[in-house]
DNA sequence: CGGGGATTTGATCCGTGTCAATTACAGTGG
DNA sequence: CCACTGTAATTGACACGGATCAAATCCCCG
């Protein structure tokens, strides 16, 4: 089943019966991932499109000298890339915890977005949600201290995690290492450590095992800076907003 | 004219002579601004796509203080958002020399786009550059010191410079500021001007007045670990890159 | 010939990196 | 049920890149 795909979709556009019957019969088949293993590879060309329906999984590059660069998360429901025009990879991607992942042939969507143009629509807005959140992510890394950049990198996955189903009002299931943070805002796993504990002698975040949690949301998304309207796409009222 | 947009578009899809008719044909309106003057304002909605024919220009994000990140920078030929997903912007577009815009209805491009389906592939490609860019961009400023993070702007501006028609093999034409580049990495002015001094020093480029120059152009690619690749947008071999 | 932004220089401070070691913890096998 | 093992989290000492603040040219443009 291609279940939380149809989800985020409907987050945006609203599917009629027909359409999500018509996405269900593309998958093609299923594979699974272990933990930290890549699901694809950069320059990898291929004609078929993924879509992550369990697990975590993440972009990256990697340098010489092993370092890496996180450069996105992936939550179920995300495809890989939610349009054809890339078939060339320019990054890998690459589990977190195990995954299980859905292929549909390009061709096979192309159809179904022709019959169902909410589909295309719903489509075009996770892409232009990635690059939102591609430009929030650089404008963030460029301009605040690492203390506001974590909180904001963890206002950011509360939402997200939220809307996927693994994590709720003010707590999500976490699934990363300190690490993997400090790789997404270019800073070291010391000082990524440091940040985080910081931010809990503030009483921002709290972290008990796998799970973490937020005493006061409004507090961390003010400390952050944090607005989530770049989450969701546009479309939406500037009222939503505050600047 | 909109021929800067047709000569983009073709470096990536050969567009018939009706195509190219068409898409001169959709032109509503053009619109000047001067140097350092808004396009496109944050939260802005509309129903047409601007498409940048003359000048230089940017996308940046405003941060209390009065910081500001440049996101992207936009050449002649190069569309607002080249995708209707977005109709509410996240961010603002301005001049940096004096520029030209043409605007174009959506409903009118949709149009075109159905009629020759080469515009929308290749708009597609141009999207997809663009958000490669981003990540390159998140990479580096995450990753590398100020140094090669110099470097590598001026490695991508050579190349974009000279696809645009305002450079050659070994220069571009600079309409920017050190304060402008400085705000690209997330760097001070002060450091920006310390970095431009040091490649000067490694005779890495050359500044005359509103000219920068390249004494040896693979020698700066490599030092600043520059792939161009990414800026074609994939589909293209493998073995076009070296890693 | 002025005026104002852009570039350049110098001195000092602080955030982060680096290196190294220790502790906590989860999974594994005996 | 516990020792065994490897990964993740944590701590400390110290070095350095880049920020900051101020002031001085430089240079383009009117």
């Amino acid at each position: 089943m291609i279940t939380p795909l149809i989800r985020k979709l409907e987050s945006f556009e609203l599917l009629s019966d027909q359409a999500k019957t018509r996405l269900n019969g593309l998958v093609a088949r299923f594979s699974s991932h272990a933990a930290r293993e890549d699901i694809v590879r950069e320059y990898e060309t291929r004609g078929d499109m993924r879509i992550l329906v369990d697990g975590v999984a993440c972009r990256y590059k990697v340098f010489d000298g092993g370092r890496q660069a996180i450069l996105g998360f992936l939550l179920p429901g995300d495809p890989d890339h939610a349009d054809g025009a890339l078939n060339l990879f320019d990054h890998h991607i690459g589990t977190i915890t195990s995954c299980r992942v859905v292929h549909v042939a390009r061709t096979a969507m192309d159809m179904a977005i022709r019959d169902y143009p909410a589909i295309g629509r719903a489509l075009r807005r996770i892409i232009a949600i990635e690059e939102a959140t591609l430009r929030v992510w650089l404008a963030n890394m460029g301009q605040r201290a690492a203390d506001k950049q974590a909180a904001h990198l963890f206002c950011e996955l509360r939402t997200r995690m939220a809307a996927a189903g693994l994590g709720g009002e003010d707590w999500f299931h976490n699934p990363f290492t300190q690490e993997q943070f400090a790789s997404v805002l270019g800073i070291t796993a010391v000082h990524m450590n440091r940040m985080v504990q910081y931010l809990r002698e503030l009483k921002l975040v709290y972290i008990d095992g796998r799970i973490i949690r937020f005493p006061d949301v409004s507090r961390i998304e003010g400390f952050a800076d944090f607005h989530p309207g770049y989450l969701l796409g546009g479309g939406f009222s500037p009222a939503m907003e505050r600047e």
